[in-house]
DNA sequence: CGCTCACTTGAACCTGATCAAATAAGGTGG
DNA sequence: CCACCTTATTTGATCAGGTTCAAGTGAGCG
């Protein structure tokens, strides 16, 4: 069985939703069932294990879905059978703005751990957010931090190197990660983060192969940049990191 | 003096709104002022030149513009001097849906060829989105197109070799440009449009050297596929050129 | 123990970039 | 209308960043 289904009331298996609570982006806490929100939206909770497929492209789906614990990755697949992620999901995001307005996903959203998500009814999302103007705002700040990012990816693919595509793309989940409180800082201002990414994954993200992922990664490590072992990353030295991934 | 400004009603010098009139997007109809719709908002038109900017990265804007005549682009810069294309604007073009939402644009918007636009206070536009649920529908839609076009050139970029993405970008806007009645399809079946776009758009937007994307439709012209002449593009065998833009 | 999956490393290759020079196409002032 | 200047486009030669191919190492797991 890939998914287990639970109506409410949220149960313990849905601790990660609690662990990153207070990270969560201001529509996912708005609608966390455990705060103290005056806003109630029946929701449903489910868990996928790793690799496991969240939806499917195409799929008419009546249920808009917020990751709540785990990291997850939205990819479109082509016809030779490469892969290109549009975006990582991490605790707290919304799978995609767009699905609040149609139910068909027009890519497939993967877990790359195990993931815990809550879904919604389209329907009752939408009366809510017309409802609660607050509701709308966090909605549109949403929408507009998604699409700042597809165009910031745009940017990095059309105009830059491989190795300021896959420094960009850590530090960016780094700056996501210290958003939701899940990043540790160390005496000697190293950033440590739990990291699951396999290399393919960081390949499809870049529009690079997995051979040269490996080998850019090697180097930033030679170069004393980065630390990664036992599914954690270490940005040993953020400032030079920051030189190498900003500009050409 | 590169714009011009006059308030409503509109005069003449905005002929090109009316000579697509049918062709906006369903946002951009409701808002014209000559349709017969029972929606009037405040609205101002403006003309700008080729290669003037309609608006700056990072301006405070209190104005939403949506594109009535002519092509234009939003790109962005980077500190080395080059530049990503993120999008063509079309006339009925929402400029940008994140503009209703936020004032600042995190893009140039640059005029390609002469280009009339209208715009609208955010303020009052939004109070009539809400107002209107057929308006909130249309703006919803507008933002799964904007967003899915973002995503496909993602894929395109992260993926395609140069002769797709560029086969890619001109099927594309012969599809935006058909929506709009903008092409002309001759009797063997060939497509012609206007062409404004200098090599070095396309260069920007597909994420290659203007040298390349010459030597890419020198090849295209060589094998029949498309004719270019006088701004005006030519898809001369459409079956032929889209097997070369869609697989590897 | 034997598999499989992830990563590493090196060699050869190729797509697209860079450099350079020539040609064409506009636009302007006289 | 022409001379001149600037901006596009074309074409060829060379270069380089990443890919592809291939083989080997290592870690986790049944």
């Amino acid at each position: 069985m890939t998914t287990t289904e639970l109506s409410r009331p949220i149960d313990v298996s849905c601790a990660a939703c609690e662990t990153h609570g207070l990270s969560l982006c201001g529509l996912a806490r708005a609608l966390a069932p455990d705060q103290s929100s005056h806003i109630q939206i029946q929701q449903t909770s489910r868990t996928v294990l790793a690799r496991r497929i969240i939806c499917r492209e195409h799929d008419l789906q009546d249920a808009v879905p917020i990751i709540c614990g785990g990291w997850a990755a939205s990819v479109v697949l082509l016809s030779d059978a490469s892969r290109q992620i549009l975006s990582f999901l991490l605790p707290g995001d919304l799978v995609s703005t767009a699905l609040l307005f149609e139910p068909r996903s027009h890519c497939l959203v993967e877990a790359i751990t195990d993931v815990v998500y809550r879904t919604f009814k389209r329907s009752e999302l939408k009366a809510t957010l017309l409802k609660h103007p607050e509701m709308f705002d966090m909605l549109s700040q949403a929408w507009i931090e998604e699409k700042d990012r597809a165009d910031q990816l745009i940017v990095d693919l059309g105009r830059r190197t491989a190795d300021e595509r896959i420094a960009r793309l850590i530090l960016n989940l780094a700056e996501r990660l210290s958003q939701r409180d899940m990043i540790r800082t160390t005496e000697n201002s190293a950033i440590e983060m739990e990291f699951p990414l396999r290399q393919h994954h960081i390949a499809d993200a870049t529009g690079l192969t997995p051979v040269h992922v490996s080998k850019v990664l090697s180097e930033f490590r030679r170069g004393g940049l980065i630390k990664i072992s036992d599914r954690s990353l270490t940005i040993l030295d953020p400032a030079g990191f920051r030189r190498v991934a900003n500009m050409r």
